[in-house]
DNA sequence: GGACATGGTTCGACCGTACAACCAGAAGGT
DNA sequence: ACCTTCTGGTTGTACGGTCGAACCATGTCC
């Protein structure tokens, strides 16, 4: 079979992804693949928060695809840890503004270098010519998943 | 910052890898990407033994990448729904041989065929040119995973 | 002002996973 | 043969993330 048959065979896609998706240890969501004891929700949600600054919750909820019950515990989780706050939305008065805390910023760099070591490694077991191709086909499925709803 | 260094970049990879996980829907195990009424696990399950024909419960804990109590109970809710038989290994009084039932098999090729469906509309959504360069990525990055460990 | 949509919270339930304890069979040494 | 250790499976227990529905408050549109 040519190398663009198999391109156009969605099996082959499937069998990747299968296998990509397993051997990432993507089971068990509450623990980060980075071995830190807190849960990939959670870990995305400190990157988000500690990338935009302020975020309406309403928009983490889209961002995390998740549901808004699902995050409003989660928010009340980190909240808890004393990781974020909860801020009146100024003009909007339903909505609810994060932010992280000063120990919340600690936090999200600890794991945001948690993280670095993790992907270095995985960055090292793969070939230097590699790379850039990786890097641009996790963009490209992204786009097309986004597009695809 | 050129190419070259972003793909060097563990940050980089952490953020578009992120991105993938969540845009694909990788929350919620319990209910498979393709819709259908089936764990993740459970599809894997179904699918590596669809493809064996015949296998070792241990192997599949292996695979699948899950405590063998997980899968012991996996296996018991297939054996549950009819899709399973397990029978005594008979080169060894521990092990169990799983295979699967002609009901099984039906489940399996209406799950190949739906995720087949869901993985045509993502691939219709990849450009075409960028195909072949998105499998061999995600090969390149299972084969790293691997060699990780 | 009334109907409907939107952002958040709380409650209840579901389900997949891990860990530990346990059992039975295999393997290897003395 | 026997004892120890290892390995494959099962069961009990607990944990935790997610969802859906019900509910409230606020915003929006006619």
């Amino acid at each position: 079979m040519s190398r663009d048959q198999r391109a156009d065979d969605p099996a082959v896609l499937q069998e990747a992804l299968g296998s990509f998706v397993r051997a990432f240890g993507l089971h068990q969501p509450e623990t980060t693949p980075c071995g830190q004891p807190i849960s990939v929700s959670e870990a995305h949600a400190l990157g988000e928060l500690a990338q935009e600054g302020e975020l309406r919750q309403v928009e983490l909820t889209r961002r995390l695809r998740l549901q808004k019950s699902t995050v409003s515990r989660l928010v009340g989780q980190l909240s808890h840890r004393g990781w974020v706050e909860r801020a009146p939305a100024p003009d909007d008065g339903r909505g609810v503004v994060l932010r992280l805390t000063a120990s919340g910023r600690r936090a999200a760099r600890n794991l945001a270098e948690a993280r670095r070591e993790r992907f270095s490694r995985l960055l090292d077991s793969i070939p230097a010519h590699e790379r850039a191709g990786v890097l641009h086909a996790l963009d490209v499925m992204v786009e097309a998943l986004d597009e695809e709803r």
